[in-house]
DNA sequence: GTGACTGTTGTCAGTCACAGACATCACCAT
DNA sequence: ATGGTGATGTCTGTGACTGACAACAGTCAC
């Protein structure tokens, strides 16, 4: 009938988060995921460059959602309002019917190590993007590259607050709080603004 | 004579920068390294968890140094005070004799993008501890981990500038200017409050 | 319709990172 | 000496990942 199935790489990465989820990550080999769902290892390794991957893949859509919100925001704005377009842009990623599902993808790669630092990684190339961004709308070093960082910790706290048992609030309001906070925080003068 | 020569660890970190350094690091097999200092790959793997490790072992001092230099700040210091004694205690770390054997890895590390990956868990596996102390002294959420994770941030731009071609200043100082340089991103406008 | 072309998959064989089990071999305390 | 200890070597196995090549279904030109 058909060639192949399309879309493979969508049930893999299905495939995946199921086996991961159910009998741990390192439980389940690549060959396994790929049977699951017909086909090879081979297969597997050639939509996905590493076993990690089939949990990351498509964070370049994330990456876009970042550069679209800086692209649209006004010729002075500041690199920190900059950012925060940018947070408002990517956002637009993570509805409240996603919420279910990025948390379990959450506790999968809160299980293991080797996923942590590849979801960092992904965060870190989002933050070097965005720096480059900046640095093509004339931000200068290390402004650009503190700018960026900044805004990818905030999106990294907010995600992470946005995910969390019993929250309820959409991203964008979280990440604006975020934001806020990490602006309180920098502003301080001579005066403890928390602790004690 | 003796049982074993002492300092193994160092002897394999030693040869496998060089091999790396040379050949690259994929192209290096921890065998490889193993048998350059007399010994097999099996006893490489006992000393390093991994083959990416052998090149990030004794990041724990950093991070006992970031720890002790909070340890010793008074008890009113703010957030970003304490971030401030963290950096200046690791800046010891970073003593000029070391810059040109720094300025070798990070050859390395920048050749290859595993490498990279392990560099940036390491810088958040300090984030996180140092969020984790900032905790223990009472500063709340999200504030702690905004601290420290712009704490990491002023350290990972700052040591980038320190290993730059034709750098000369102490990594302290470079560390202050960046410092001031996000405090002053941040500050930069009114600030509008979040919507909560 | 036939045949050339394209993109995806399967098969096969290989390398290398890494781990478990067990033996060995100084040295050290008793 | 005797047994314990810690670092090492040897052996063996699994699984991640890769290159080369064949197979196959569609598509397009003619």
């Amino acid at each position: 009938m058909v060639r192949w199935q399309p879309g493979t790489s969508e049930r893999l990465q299905a495939a995946a988060l199921d086996l991961f989820a159910s009998q741990g990550y390192e439980q389940t080999t690549a060959a396994e995921i790929a049977q699951s769902v017909g086909l090879t290892e081979r297969t597997f390794f050639r939509h996905f460059s590493d076993k990690r991957e089939v949990l990351f893949h498509g964070q370049q859509l994330l990456v876009d959602a970042f550069l679209a919100g800086m692209a649209a925001a006004p010729d002075d704005a500041t690199p920190m309002e900059l950012v925060a377009a940018a947070l408002e842009s990517a956002a637009e990623f993570f509805p409240d019917e996603r919420r279910e599902h990025s948390r379990l993808r959450q506790t999968v790669i809160d299980q293991n190590p080797a996923l942590q630092e590849r979801e960092r990684h992904k965060l870190s190339v989002l933050a070097a993007t965005v720096g480059e961004a900046l640095r093509a709308r004339g931000v200068t070093e290390p402004a650009a590259t503190l700018a960026a960082e900044s805004g990818a910790t905030v999106f990294g706290v907010a995600f992470t607050q946005w995910i969390a048992p019993g929250e309820t609030r959409p991203i964008t309001q979280i990440e604006r709080a975020v934001l806020a906070e990490l602006r309180g925080l920098a502003a301080v003068g001579p005066g403890p603004a928390a602790g004690d």
